[in-house]
DNA sequence: GCCAACGTTGGC
DNA sequence: GCCAACGTTGGC
């Protein structure tokens, strides 16, 4: 099983909002590389929902990948804010992945403290800021997986 | 709200 | 294929 880890604005979809619906495509994605990476997630891959852009940017909760790559409807919408002239139902350039809701993280696992902890210097989410779609190599998820299993009744 | 980082676009 | 201009992300 692979890890990885998702960005979301709590704004705009938020792990509250996962929980609520139990599952949800995750559209919007335009960045090549997140794109990529997307593309290599397989059938129960697991998913840390990350808040961005928030109070206390870092890791919320956890879901599972519950359907793989597939084209992204909201590329070749003119009304979606997703909207890409150069996608179209025939030539769609983006995918989605469908996420379903597992856990809720106890606590925050927040951007600051990851920062402060010398192992996670080369995480990905710390060297490449602006990444929305990233994998969780084995040394990261050795300090995150005792952290995320921290869960929150519901 | 500011600004650094950085991905994308398009002219040449 | 280079690179300047531009737009976006996201922490602070």
């Amino acid at each position: 099983m692979n890890v990885w880890l998702m960005k979301s604005e709590p704004d705009e979809f938020s792990i509250q909002d996962l929980y609520r619906k139990g599952r949800e495509n995750w559209d919007g994605v335009r960045n090549f590389q997140a794109r990529n990476y997307m593309r290599e997630m397989a059938l129960g891959d697991l998913v840390l929902f990350y808040h961005s852009s928030c109070k206390t940017p870092g890791i919320v909760g956890t879901a599972t990948v519950s359907k793989t790559a597939h084209p992204d409807p909201s590329c070749y919408n003119p009304e979606s804010p997703y909207y890409d002239a150069k996608s179209s139902a025939n030539k769609p350039r983006w995918d989605q992945v469908e996420l379903t809701f597992e856990s809720m993280c106890q606590d925050t696992i927040s951007l600051r403290y990851l920062k402060s902890l010398p192992t996670m210097a080369d995480f990905e989410l710390i060297t490449r800021s602006r990444l929305s779609v990233m994998p969780v190599k084995p040394p990261y998820w050795q300090v995150l997986e005792p952290l995320v299993r921290q869960t929150r009744d519901l």
